[in-house]
DNA sequence: GGGAGGGTTCGAAAATCATCGAACAATCCC
DNA sequence: GGGATTGTTCGATGATTTTCGAACCCTCCC
């Protein structure tokens, strides 16, 4: 019934600023962050910078980023609907989402 | 009369945001960023977390930052004087810096 | 049942980063 | 001049990160 497996996400207050701020310190990690800014996307639909990556290097990419408190991911049929945690991360670091988003690069 | 050495800092529009990210998502890089809020600070002045670091590891520190365009770092007398480089994160990445000031950690 | 599609996990190899001590440079001040 | 103060740079070592292939798990669908 469930699909793929539940993997575990930080609660609102255990996100850590400097855990943030890596995730998004990658260029892969924050173009996938920023195709997430247009809304809920399935993870196969989501592809990081331009070179191609392994699938198991996709699957880390997409792993540090939840276990930051980016993203939320959920299964859903056979794959996984990604989800950028906006209202916790506003919450938290407010603003920060948001300049990251509109930056220059 | 010129006192230490002459060290490179990238042009406003050379600033990289993942670059900046990733100069923050460090503790020790946060501390001192946080410190330098409230002005210009010596080098000597400027102690990063609680652990305690060779000197070479604090320089290596402030190296991080002046490189990713968060700091200036100008010789003053036999050390040096650190300033944040606001104007240009805000020019470059605007509420970005003030997001990471102000929440929580 | 048995593919095929989509992802995770494991283990290993390569690259990057942090940390330190030692050596060196520039400044101040006696 | 000479010593103390403040930092940088270099080289080495250890710790994290990145990347990949291989093995495995679930789900959809025929």
């Amino acid at each position: 019934m469930t699909s793929g497996p539940e993997l575990p996400h930080p609660a609102r207050d255990e996100i850590a600023l400097t855990q943030v701020l890596f995730a998004l310190s990658d260029p892969d990690r924050l173009a996938i962050v920023r195709q997430l800014a247009g809304g809920p996307l399935e993870m196969k639909a989501c592809t990081p910078g331009e070179t191609a990556r392994a699938k198991s290097t996709r699957s880390h990419l997409f792993k540090v980023l939840r276990e930051a408190g980016v993203l939320r991911s959920v299964p859903q049929g056979r794959g996984r609907l990604l989800t950028l945690r906006r209202a916790d991360l506003e919450a938290r670091f407010p603003g920060l989402l948001q300049a990251v988003l509109d930056g220059a690069d």
